[in-house]
DNA sequence: CCTACCGATCGGTAGG
DNA sequence: CCTACCGATCGGTAGG
């Protein structure tokens, strides 16, 4: 009976619209665009989505919720913080590879988000910040980590994993494996013998 | 006299643009805004500049030729491969702190380049990498470096660095010299103890 | 450097 | 899901 589903064309209009979001930028691409990709008129998607802006909440919020709640699980495993900081990088490069376009989005379109959307994922994000400084912040109290400054670590890591999204193309020379395991080097041990 | 000048009101015009670009997008800023910005009307921006994506090419390939020129330099000094790598870095960092605005517009807007423009962007990009990637490479068989993937640790190294531009405030801890200190203690001898 | 516009395109709605 | 259309805004030009 092949029923489309209002659900599913939904989903496919979001992750068209990330895809474009990503290569033209939010304020770049227009419902034209999208139309064309998803193969309808622009009009016609006002039937699945409210707007424009909803769009890019639906794909920023996607994103972040999955940042918050990986973080809430790693903090309550009792391993060392050593391994919790090494999931968390994994988790990123696996969320990368997988959903590259939405935290593409997430990453750089977030601020054409407005009012209570926009504080609300600033705050997501500073919550998502704090909680992974502060498992450096106790991995280093608990002498397993070098004592370097906390939000230097942070910020070195976070974005150590956010160039997979503009620079990893897999099938050329570093598969996915190989792309986790130098990363984890880099970062825990450095480059310098 | 107090001769204004054509020139330093281009320039003028190039700097507000680029604060323009970084916040709101090259596709999310008007003329009209950046008119707003400089104290003149839209239509009067063009007695100084020819088009708006004329602004965006002075932009990125001012970014892109200091890139390149002190890429160049490095290669010519007679010093250890670990020192070159350390050079660059401490210069990313600089130029990212002197011309933040203008770093983050090469580093996100080039897309919106077209045609002969957005080839030699890429070009130029693609050429200090391979450049960047040459040093490494060599640094790692003359022993000075640990085997990681060349790939991962430039693109980490250009990474790590990038971040500046988004997160690091000054005055709020952390000073430009721990900042440059801390992002080198990361990527050369890593967080783990 | 401004006023007065231009054609094109935007996000979105009405009505079917 | 489409046609037909809205008011607003866009980059840019003419003419002074």
């Amino acid at each position: 009976m092949a029923k489309r589903g209002k659900i599913n064309q939904r989903q496919r209009i979001l992750e068209e619209a990330a895809k474009l979001f990503k290569s033209k930028g939010f304020a770049g691409t227009s419902m034209r665009d999208l139309g064309g990709e998803v193969g309808m008129e622009a009009a016609s998607i006002y039937n699945h989505v409210k707007s424009k802006d909803e769009i890019l909440e639906s794909i920023c919020f996607y994103i972040s919720d999955t940042y918050i709640s990986q973080l809430a699980e790693v903090e309550q495993t009792a391993t060392p913080y050593r391994e919790k900081i090494e999931t968390l990088i994994r988790q990123h490069i696996r969320l990368m590879l997988e959903e590259g376009a939405a935290v593409s989005v997430a990453n750089n379109d977030w601020k054409y988000l407005t009012g209570d959307k926009l504080t609300a994922f600033k705050d997501a994000r500073k919550r998502y910040e704090h909680g992974f400084a502060a498992l450096i912040e106790q991995g280093i109290a608990a002498g397993e980590l070098q004592p370097v400054n906390v939000s230097v670590a942070l910020f070195t890591i976070l974005s150590a994993v956010r160039w997979v999204e503009l620079w990893y193309r897999p099938g050329r020379g570093v598969s996915a494996d190989e792309l986790e395991q130098n990363i984890l080097t880099m970062l825990l041990n450095g480059l310098a013998k």
